[in-house]
DNA sequence: ATTGAATATTCAAAAATTCGAATATGGAAT
DNA sequence: ATTCCATATTCGAATTTTTGAATATTCAAT
């Protein structure tokens, strides 16, 4: 698997989240699986909408589906991926001291600047 | 705070992160600080396309920079927030069992059902 | 068989993303 | 002052995403 082609899965399946309403979905979906009226109950969005949303997390294998009669229940593949991810977009993270930056920037650089000069 | 508003600034996280090229760009900075340079040695990518992926990231948020002389060095904003998202990414998740999911979807289903009739 | 409810698909237009090519900026060194 | 190096910006074309509108499908019930 090519340098690339190891962060192409990934990309898809962080684009595939990347969207609010895709967001909210997902959300309801950590509590329990939902059919598309559930969903469209819940969200101030179009059925036909949904159904497009739902498609795209389907094709990206976030979500499966289970037909029910006339309804259709989706549900989390990984549930244990989306609750990560939440969790990670929840928390409070600290932030970067920039002068620890600094000075690793700096080693990193003449580290850098020395192996130019050695090869 | 709107309920959609809730999602829209996780989205432009997640959307942000959403490209290989940029994921490959913080799997280095996960490392260490990195000027353009460094990163355009390691990626094959034409450098005003990675000035490009990283203003999109500083944009969002998620680096931030520091000059050096004619370098500019680029850095993780929140680290634990990148890593939190790689490892959700690479980590091996138990996938759903199907017949758990019948099961929660009658429930959800009948629970739904009776409240529409008792409203 | 027909109807109604739940869901999916198709189509088109608007908006956003992607990336190369060319060019610009800004600092260092001569 | 000029040149060189590191980086950024602009522009345009190709592609993709987004969403509404209309329509189709599928199943259940009558």
């Amino acid at each position: 698997m090519s340098d690339l082609d190891r962060f192409e899965s990934k990309a898809e399946i962080l684009k595939a989240m990347a969207h609010p309403v895709r967001l909210m979905i997902l959300e309801e979906l950590v509590k329990n699986p939902r059919c598309v009226s559930a969903i469209h109950e819940i969200l101030e969005v179009r059925q036909p909408n949904i159904s497009q949303h739902l498609t795209i997390l389907r094709n990206a294998g976030i979500v499966g589906s289970q037909k029910d009669g006339t309804y259709r229940c989706y549900f989390l593949i990984k549930p244990g991926l989306v609750k990560a991810a939440f969790s990670a977009l929840n928390m409070n993270w600290p932030e970067t001291n920039i002068d620890d930056v600094r000075k690793k920037f700096k080693l990193a650089l003449e580290n850098r600047l020395q192996q130019e000069q050695s090869s």
